[in-house]
RNA sequence: GGGCAGGUAGAUCAGUUGGAAGAUCGCUACCUUGGCAUGGUAGAGGCCGGGGGUUCAAAUCCCCCCCUGUCCA
């Protein structure tokens, strides 16, 4: 916060309306407002939520009606009504989730690159935020959904919008004369906002204890060098939709206002009357604590049960029910709009939330009993929202299989669970789970504490901490931060800008173009039409008076060309240039065919389908997909057959640049299938009736040109991501051949016709394994014929018969020794030299001799080591050569032993 | 992206300091019964996830990879 801090909120519009600036005597921080009656800053806790049954807003408003008015309330003052962004923040690769309106437009339009939709624009924007995820349903007003209210004004240099003084005169006339607060109920309190590299001052607008905005104007940039005036200052304003609607209906809690029948529906189903009085008190002792520990939830019950003058555990009867159904609410809700955005609920990334979302959800409706399904739930809220957000009708069945796949999981990992449990309190004997156990069974196996002790018989004492000792744990790791733009910083920044000839003309394969510079070894043109590496497409091979070109990489707007020699290349030269054409068409098909794939696939499994990854090489090419299990043999066949037949069909590829607020209007954010996108122009490729994506890359004008597509293989390369391997083309054909080739050889090998293969290998195998089978029991027959020859001829030590033996080709010294020690009172000295050293002594289990020590005798004359249990030894190494002598010595070594005992 | 726990018979899992791969259920055949549940007997079924290494010897110890689960960002 600068020291002139407060120079930043001399505001006209306060001056010329009467506010004046106060401090709040309870938190000293700064605020305006106008008239004396309200002395504090009126945040919680310095002023305690007094709208409860006693709205300050003239008219109680649905969460619908709220965002109707608070939009047209723009609108009508100039305002430009933009759509909502996605949850999931696709354009940005620094975050998963969009957490706030302002994320719509980072980078691209606060660094200047893009036009803002409209300036100044109004927005509802769709947010999930989880840090406060364990408040939820308890506070009254935390959401991990919740959309964020907005208007914003981005001002250039010589055109300025509207900065500090119309925000908050707007504000102030859309609470007081749009909603009908009386004005001097309105605070404004002086902050200092900070992130993304960016701060400026902000006001936070305070009504009846509750934060209702925060207005914020980005004026600085923060620097290595410090803080800097930026070039276009920004209007960020956040409304919360959901308070503004609370405060208007009075409800005790948030949730009631804003899920209204959902919430009824639910109370219906587990016949839950609520205490009113109760939930009011807990919702305004809530409204002035800052929850993070178990102990701190435990003080808000004690407080709001002190304070009612009832019992603790009364009090928790008639409030943990109501919790778990907000909960619920709030986790069916986000899940919605997640899934409908394409998130799929998996143990990685965007996904993990969306599982921990479905998981506690499922928790929660247990602990309420409830019958229904979280899928039942998430279908009540889309019937509630889809009036206002017609795109959760059309994904509908999609979302609430997602959520069904999901369910079946959790119980899956809770069976697996019950038995990890109750093999790790085996040996307990009713002593409690020690706290390191408990945190390894939530970390390693997902089951927090409470379902431990539901699945246990012995105690379970959860410590207060619990989760703040799992996130210890986790503390430490390292996370590595991608680069934005990583071959940008080995480059120049001033490199000449080259035209890209193949966007024009991609059926262009030789051409003469002027060297303009020789930058890093790479040579740059005029104008090129080498494709350089790029969306996945590896870059254009081919020569350039007659050298070798051996890659092409784009750089900012700079294609640069390796060659295998620039010796004598100057610039200004006129150079010709070959592409290698096989390899570029292969390409172009391979590009093609990833877009055929992906639009079939979406159709065949469902709209939560997005491309997560491609490469495009000349021989393989791979499109990474969201799905949440691989695919069978019967899915891969239908989707290689269902895009062969969108080959045959032979549609036209059509492809356009298109300015990006057009493109994404007509096509919508599906267009961003392979990523980020920068730029007012995207280039729209539209495979007509099958796929449209802007995409950067070269492709076959009509899907027949693609040729044949074959789906190689499908796998899971992680949770919800499966990985698709195919080839088009004539890589496909190679592939048919090789396919042939191989089978072709299998049946000579084996000496059978081609069709008779498989049943040729499948006899062929049984066939070796009754062999197997044979050989072994006629190894066990010689044996035992064995033994008996042997233990005829046997000397006599002490008690014992001994057997020494060398095995002979053919014999295996360790079941001949098994066998012979399986009768009484032998003890048996078996070696082999072949195909190394190996050595048994056993003796029979009535024989008092240990073994070990007369190996280890024996083993000394050959050289090598060995050891095992009294009634069997074994050891080896050492010379082979030496066997014979060693074994000859065996019986005196044996004697020896014998009478040592 | 990182951490942790796993991968042994069709299924669920044992497997001690490294020393000849096990249990239970299921499966097959036979016996018991008028028939079934059951009971009895016998049997089949294992690249101990894959590859390297250490060792005389690895399911077991070390390294790499693959697969599954889970937590965190």
């Amino acid at each position: 916060m600068p020291s002139d801090f407060a120079s930043e909120f001399q505001i006209d519009f306060f001056k010329d309306n009467g506010f004046i600036r106060k401090i709040c005597p309870k938190c000293g921080r700064a605020f305006w407002s106008q008239g004396d009656d309200w002395p504090t800053c009126g945040e919680s806790p310095c002023e305690e939520y007094s709208f409860i049954n006693n709205s300050p807003i003239k008219r109680p408003y649905t969460n619908h009606e709220m965002r109707e008015e608070y939009l047209s309330f723009f609108e009508e003052r100039g305002h430009g009504r933009v759509r909502r962004y996605p949850i999931v923040a696709r354009w940005r690769n620094d975050v998963f989730f969009t957490q706030a309106s302002i994320y719509d437009f980072q980078p691209w339009v606060l660094n200047g690159v893009v036009e803002p939709p409209y300036n100044p624009l109004t927005i509802s924007q769709t947010c999930v935020r989880f840090n406060d995820i364990d408040n939820v349903g308890r506070t009254g007003r935390h959401y991990t959904f919740f959309e964020m209210l907005a208007h914003h004004a981005f001002n250039k240099p010589g055109k300025e919008i509207y900065f500090k003084d119309r925000t908050v005169e707007l504000c102030h006339e859309f609470y007081t004369q749009r909603l009908g607060v009386q004005k001097e109920r309105m605070r404004y309190v002086e902050e200092w906002w900070e992130g993304g590299g960016n701060s400026g001052p902000c006001v936070e607008v305070i009504l009846e204890g509750v934060e209702l905005a925060t207005l914020v104007f980005m004026q600085y940039r923060e620097t290595p060098a410090g803080r800097v005036p930026m070039d276009m200052t920004v209007v960020d304003t956040g409304y919360g939709l959901e308070r503004s609607t609370w405060i208007s209906q009075g409800t005790p809690s948030a949730y009631e206002a804003v899920f209204g029948p959902v919430v009824q529906g639910i109370q219906k189903e587990v016949g839950i009357r609520p205490d009113a009085r109760a939930l009011e008190a807990y919702s305004k002792v809530a409204g002035a604590m800052n929850m993070k520990t178990a102990a701190d939830v435990r003080a808000l019950r004690e407080t709001t049960a002190e304070r009612l003058g009832m019992p603790y555990e009364e009090l928790l009867q008639s409030i943990v029910p109501m919790e778990n159904i907000y909960v619920v609410c709030d986790h069916a809700r986000a899940l919605a709009f997640m899934l409908n955005d394409g998130v799929v609920p998996s143990n990685v990334r965007e996904g993990y939330f969306a599982r921990m979302l479905v998981r506690r959800g499922l928790r929660a409706m247990h602990n309420l009993n409830m019958t229904s399904t979280l899928a039942d739930i998430v279908g009540q809220q889309i019937d509630y929202f889809s009036p206002h957000f017609p795109e959760l009708i059309e994904n509908r069945e999609d979302i609430m299989d997602l959520v069904n796949v999901e369910e079946k999981r959790y119980y899956e990992t809770l069976d697996r669970g019950r038995s990890i449990v109750q093999r790790a309190t085996k040996g307990l004997k009713g002593k409690p789970i020690s706290t390191p156990q408990l945190i390894e069974l939530y970390d390693s196996h997902g089951l927090n504490p409470e379902i431990v002790q539901e699945f246990s018989d012995v105690p379970v004492e959860i410590p207060d901490a619990f989760y703040q000792m799992v996130a210890k744990k986790h503390e430490e790791e390292a996370s590595a931060t991608e680069e934005d733009c990583p071959k940008c910083e080995e480059y120049p920044q001033d490199m000449p800008e080259t035209e890209l000839g193949y966007y024009e003309d991609p059926e262009v394969m030789s051409f003469q173009a002027t060297v303009v510079a020789v930058i890093n070894g790479a040579v740059v043109l005029d104008r090129t039409y080498f494709y350089p590496e790029g969306g996945g497409q590896e870059a254009d091979y081919g020569t350039m008076d007659g050298r070798e070109v051996k890659d092409v990489q784009k750089v900012r707007t700079t294609v640069l060309h390796s060659l295998d020699n620039i010796d004598g290349i100057k610039i200004g030269q006129t150079i010709t240039c070959a592409i290698n054409e096989a390899r570029r068409r292969q390409l172009m098909r391979h590009h093609t065919a990833a877009h055929i794939i992906n639009g079939t696939a979406r159709r065949m499994l469902g709209n939560h389908v997005w491309q997560s990854g491609a490469h495009k090489s000349v021989d393989e090419a791979r499109l990474d997909i969201t799905h949440y299990e691989n695919l069978s043999e019967q899915q891969r066949e239908e989707l290689e057959r269902r895009c062969n037949e969108l080959v045959l069909e032979d549609h036209p590829v059509e492809i356009k640049f298109m300015p990006r607020d057009e493109a994404e209007a007509k096509f919508g954010f599906r267009l961003y299938q392979g990523g980020v996108v920068p730029g007012k122009i995207i280039r729209v490729v539209n495979t007509v009736g099958v796929d449209v994506e802007a995409c950067g890359g070269l492709h076959c004008s009509r899907t027949s040109r693609v040729g044949p597509i074959r789906i190689l293989r499908t796998k899971r390369i992680q949770d919800g991501v499966v990985r698709i391997e195919y080839s088009a083309g004539l890589a496909a054909v190679a592939g048919m051949q090789s396919d042939k080739a191989c089978v072709d050889q299998l049946a000579e090998c084996m000496m059978v016709p081609r069709e008779t293969v498989v049943p040729a290998a499948v006899r062929m195998v049984a066939d070796l394994k009754e062999e197997r089978k044979r050989i072994d029991s006629m190894i066990a027959r010689l044996n035992d014929s064995q033994a008996d020859a042997l233990l005829a001829k046997a000397e006599i030590v002490g008690d014992a018969r001994l057997v020494v033996r060398q095995a002979e080709e053919g014999e295996d010294a360790t079941s001949l020794a098994t066998t012979l020690i399986s009768r009484p009172g032998v003890i048996a000295v078996i070696g082999s030299a072949v195909p190394s050293v190996k050595l048994i002594v056993g003796r029979s289990q009535d024989v008092a001799l240990d073994s070990r020590p007369v190996l280890r005798e024996i083993m000394k004359l050959i050289g090598g080591g060995g050891g095992g249990k009294p009634d069997l030894a074994q050891g080896g190494g050492g010379d082979p050569s030496k066997m014979p002598q060693a074994l000859a010595e065996a019986t005196a070594i044996v004697r020896a032993a014998a009478a040592a005992q």
